[in-house]
RNA sequence: CGGGGCGUAGCACAGCCUGGUAGUGCGCACGGUUUGGGACCGUGAGGCCGCAAGUUCGAAUCUUGCCGCCCCGACCA
């Protein structure tokens, strides 16, 4: 087994595939484009779940399901969102196979053709909608707040696993409201819960703007986003929130009745994350040693290894590390006690740092004698020497501290990785380099698109706490009132 | 869909050019010695060499076709 992970500075998307590997989050299936998420990986995947969950509720969200097939005739009906997606659906056209008359095996039954072709959802507005205009009547029926988690097919050309996938799974939020202000609140307000999760839980900073019109969801008046930057330079869009105004409530004749007795169609949202935040969360922490996972994300969180010679000491070792490991669990800590004699304790270190379990306790015969443990954090890969009796304080300030150390660093890389450019000769030199690049824009789609043809940068987004100033834009030279964030992206 | 690469043991690969007994490392099983940063020795199990056809006395190796996967582009969360 080759035990070196290849070098982020040598091969960085090589490096990204191999730690997906190694670290046991996910694998390629048998089936093209699609991945199967290994336990380890499903575990820090519903950890961002639950979290995520908690936020919507405390928010006013409650959860449903929605069929996972839209009958094409709803996908047709909001036109621009019809033309974003048709290129990339799966469509179901038959619903029966039958035995291949010629041989072995099983073909298609041309008598079960569907009278209509069934698309498998590549985002849920249209069956949602559909469905909202038999709950929506009243003033009173709104808002309506639902939530749905489920998969997702989007039939991409080329596949990465967690980044693109054909099939994946995200929640996707669609509320209902009754004034256009209440539904931008609402889309702002759930690009806020985006931003707290990626900042507190993912420990990821992120940029809170507004997409350009190019990169705007289909059928959306205005899409929200938050971008992160990854060690690479290039820019991940980890989560959208969008103000759909009333087109979908239109294009499916959603109506209620307001307090003046009249009809109105209701404004309309959609948000969602999917588990491309695993590629965010990868990306912006991990190192040469493996995955680095913040405290509140890691499924576990202390893994206490015994380093023993022979049964009696293991269990003079397990005499003193089991109260730890009760202690830490009644605190709600997810803690292991690996006392597994299959593998020794250099090759857990190293499974562990793989893996990236915050931090590691080692306790050896030497450690009994002192009243001892030794205690390694990840991030740092840092080793200290800990008193017994303060092991478990010592544990809960460290959980924390790391929490908010694996934030500070993305935030002083994102900082030293962000440029502000005012000519066009810096800025292909830079956009070469990576980062974000902060530059005033003309606000035309035709200069956009021939950036982006130019240097394969992309508007990622126009941050929302920008400051006002007069400037050039960086391409066109026209005048410009704000600059705009720059980046290859993923 | 274009351009490149690869399909050989669970995994990573060699062998192919120049046709002739299917190999190495890791992993796995058993035994022993080890154990504070991925231990070592010994024994052993494990293969339709991607699929199909062709050439040949004989094909992992040569020819043709097909299938699949990976990487680089165009498309995208």
């Amino acid at each position: 087994m080759s035990k070196a992970l290849p070098k982020r500075s040598e091969n960085y998307s090589e490096w990204y595939n191999e730690i997906v590997k190694r670290a046991d989050l996910a694998e390629n299936s048998a089936v093209r484009g699609c991945m199967v998420i290994k336990p380890y990986g499903y575990a820090i995947w519903e950890k961002m779940q639950s979290a995520l969950d908690d936020m919507f509720k405390a928010t006013g969200h409650v959860n449903a399901y929605f069929p996972l097939f839209v009958p094409k005739s709803f996908l047709e009906k909001e036109e621009e969102h019809a033309e974003g997606f048709a290129k990339e659906c799966a469509v179901v056209t038959h619903y029966r196979l039958k035995a291949n008359p010629d041989g072995k095996g099983l073909v298609v039954d041309p008598n079960a053709k569907l009278e209509e072709e069934l698309i498998i959802r590549p985002t849920s507005e249209t069956v949602i909608w559909n469905t909202y205009k038999s709950w929506i009547q009243s003033w009173r029926d709104l808002p309506l707040l639902i939530n749905q988690w489920c998969n997702i097919v989007r039939w991409e050309m080329r596949t990465r696993l967690f980044l693109r996938t054909t099939e994946f799974l995200w929640q996707e939020g669609h509320t209902a409201h009754v004034t256009e202000q209440e539904a931008v609140e609402e889309t702002e307000r759930m690009l806020g819960v985006y931003a707290t999760f990626a900042e507190d839980w993912i420990a990821l900073p992120v940029i809170r703007g507004l997409k350009s019109p190019n990169e705007r969801f289909a059928g959306a008046v205005e899409t929200y986003c938050i971008e992160a930057l990854m060690q690479d330079g290039k820019a991940l869009q980890a989560g959208t929130s969008h103000f759909l105004g009333q087109n979908f409530s239109k294009s499916f004749e959603v109506q209620f009745v307001n307090k003046e007795n009249k009809l109105e169609h209701p404004w309309a949202t959609s948000w969602g994350v999917s588990t491309r935040l695993m590629g965010a969360l990868i990306m912006a922490h991990s190192d040469d040693n493996g995955l680095v996972l913040p405290p509140k994300l890691a499924p576990v969180q202390v893994v206490i290894v015994p380093i023993y010679k022979t049964p009696e000491d293991l269990a003079k070792i397990s005499e003193k590390a089991m109260p730890i490991f009760e202690q830490l669990k009644a605190a709600g800590v997810s803690v292991k006690y690996d006392d597994d004699d299959k593998q020794r304790s250099g090759w857990k270190f190293a499974e562990y740092e793989l893996k990236g379990v915050p931090i590691r306790l080692a306790m050896g015969m030497r450690d009994l004698e002192n009243g001892t443990v030794e205690v390694a954090r990840r991030d740092t890969l840092t080793k200290e020497t800990v008193s017994l009796d303060d092991v478990i304080d010592h544990i809960h300030k460290l959980l924390e501290e790391m929490q908010a150390a694996i934030y500070a660093r993305a935030l002083k890389f994102r900082e030293d990785n962000t440029f502000s450019v005012d000519t066009w000769d810096q800025f292909k030199d830079q956009i070469e380099k990576g980062g974000f690049i902060l530059a005033h824009w003309d606000g035309t789609a035709e200069t956009e698109e021939k950036i982006k043809n130019e240097t394969k940068a992309t508007i990622r987004c126009i941050p929302l706490d920008a400051v006002e100033e007069d400037g050039k834009c960086v391409y066109s030279g026209a005048p410009s009132s704000k600059r705009v964030v720059f980046a290859r992206a993923y």
